[in-house]
Parts: C-alpha cells; sequence; structure tokens
DNA sequence: GATACTTCCTGAGAGC
DNA sequence: TGCTCTCAGGAAGTAT
C-alpha cells in the first residue's frame, strides 16, 4: 500500500512524464466511485483541454496542479495504481479512470480495491486540506522538537499515533513499524510516555528509513499491489527489518518478532529489543 | 478535543 | 473443484 516513499516515486515519475501534456479526454469506467466530486459530468468538462502544469505530493495525495487553476487530488489508498501508458495498448486489470493526454498518452487510475480517491478541487479546497494534513516528515522544517510536542498528551499507543495523518503526514503501516523497530521504541507504548531520547530517535530514524525506501523507489510488499508508473516493483522490501517478518530472527538480537493487532492493523516488533 | 469503533471494498487464501 | 468464511487495511464518519 502507497505511503509516502512509494507515493513520492509515483508524484517524481508524474512530475517527468505528464506535467506539460494536455488532458484530451477522461474515460471513466462502470461507475468509477473514486471520483468524489464533481459530478461525472462536470469532472470530464473541467478537465479536457487543461495543462497539467506540475506534480506535487501532500503526505499520501498526489496533487496535479492544472492550467485552470483547479487541483487533481488522487489518494491511491490501499491498491490504487497510477500507470503512465502509450494509448491504445493492453487495458490494465481494474481500470477505473484513464486520463487520455498529448503525446500519445495515457495516465491510467486502476484500483483493485475501490478505496482509492479522486478529486477536482479549487484553490480554497485544497488549502483546506493542507491545513488537515500534518508536517510532512520529510520536511526540513520538522524538528525532532515538533514531533514530541506533537506526541504530548496522546494516550494513544505510539504506532497508532504515527499512523494518524494530521500528526505526521505520509506515515503507514509498513514505515511506522520499521522506524519503531529502528527507535527501539514498543508499539503499544502511550504516545506521551516517550523520553525526549526516544522521540529523538524516532524522528532520526523515521526520516532516514523513509529516506532510503525512495531511494528504492519504495516497497512492494507480500499482496504486490505496488507498482511505479510503468508497472515496476519497488525494490525497497529485502531492506524491511520487521514489517511481514513475523517469527524470524530479529537482525539485532536472537529473539523471534511478532505480530500483534494494534487498532486493526497488523504490527510487527521485536519485544526483546523494542521497549 | 481525543479516542474508539464502524464502514467502505474485493482479492487471496484457508478450510471444508 | 467449488463454495463459504476470514483477513487485509487508510481514512471518513459516527459514537462515546
Amino acid at each position: 500500500m502507497p505511503e509516502l516513499p512509494e507515493v513520492e516515486t509515483i508524484k517524481n515519475d508524474l512530475q517527468k512524464k505528464v506535467a506539460g501534456l494536455i488532458l484530451q479526454d477522461v474515460l471513466i469506467t462502470k461507475k468509477a466511485k473514486q471520483i468524489r466530486k464533481p459530478s461525472f459530468r462536470r469532472f470530464k468538462e473541467e478537465l479536457i483541454s487543461r495543462k497539467i502544469k506540475k506534480a506535487e505530493r501532500l503526505g499520501k495525495f498526489i496533487v496535479l496542479h492544472l492550467s485552470s487553476r483547479k487541483f487533481l487530488v488522487i489518494h491511491l489508498r490501499m491498491t490504487g495504481r497510477l500507470l503512465v501508458r502509450k494509448r491504445n495498448t493492453k487495458p490494465d486489470d481494474y481500470l477505473k479512470v484513464a486520463f487520455v493526454l498529448t503525446k500519445n498518452k495515457e495516465l491510467r487510475f486502476t484500483d483493485a480495491r475501490g478505496f482509492g480517491t479522486i478529486e477536482l478541487l479549487n484553490k480554497k479546497e485544497l488549502t483546506k486540506l493542507q491545513e488537515k494534513v500534518g508536517p510532512d516528515p520529510l520536511d526540513k522544517s520538522f524538528t525532532a522538537g515538533d514531533l514530541e510536542k506533537r506526541l504530548q498528551r496522546r494516550k494513544r499507543a505510539i504506532k497508532l499515533t504515527l499512523l494518524d495523518q494530521s500528526i505526521v503526514s505520509g506515515v503507514g503501516n509498513i514505515y511506522a513499524n520499521e522506524a519503531l523497530f529502528a527507535a527501539k521504541v514498543n508499539p503499544r507504548r502511550k504516545a506521551s510516555s516517550l523520553s525526549g531520547k526516544n522521540v529523538k530517535l524516532l524522528h532520526e530514524s523515521l526520516k532516514k528509513i523513509l529516506k532510503k525506501a525512495i531511494k528504492f523507489r519504495g516497497t512492494t510488499a507480500k499482496d504486490e499491489y505496488f507498482v511505479d508508473t510503468e508497472g515496476k516493483k519497488g525494490r525497497f522490501k529485502s531492506y524491511l527489518k520487521v514489517y511481514q517478518r513475523q517469527g524470524e530472527k530479529c537482525p539485532n538480537c536472537k529473539g523471534k518478532i511478532k505480530r500483534i493487532n494494534l487498532g486493526g492493523r497488523g504490527t510487527f516488533f521485536c519485544p526483546s529489543c523494542q521497549k
């Protein structure tokens, strides 16, 4: 499932491949529930003849800036994919929306489980979304002190707190598990119980892991859902220390990696080194 | 305001 | 082989 490094990979691809191109048509298959607003007809009308000026990332959202001063905001959730294909090539499975572009290209949105969302927002609506989304962990201005403030008074488990997009944006299940392992923090601990030293290490680990994952173009986990805009897998999976490695030896000690359920999410950690 | 629970959705895999 | 059941999970909406 796409988190910050995967979304960043796709955003960078889109910036290279589709920025500067003009939307010639929008093909909407089935009842594409992914399109939240506006209506199908208006959605299509508002997109045709517009230029994609640039691609940006906001947490786990991909924001395409259009020449109409509107923004195509896409969230892939769990199984959404954005693929850049040549026109009239073999159709992709689970295709929901195809954006037909100049230079004989198509930007295809596919989604097996259908949780993804596509919205066309104006500036005011985008600002509202930006205000709702927490700071980006890779933003230079995001310090350990900021994280500490955000974790203060939070009674929820640190793992669940990290997944809250209003606290830190872009972190999902894979990287929350990995960062907590690197920081030697038990995912069940209350967020507010972390010491300054814990938070500093967590902050550092988070940045380091996310950067490395971007370098390897993200993680394609066991479910194999994540691929880049060419359909290629991410290569960070082999660097994962705990995620989906229950029963395996901890790379730091002789303990075994355990899987528990926290807030309905699979949580992976080493009970002997994460305290 | 913070937290917990429910819902959305469908493919994959287990069990029979 | 084919059916049913369970699980996976991000985030919005609702309840506490």
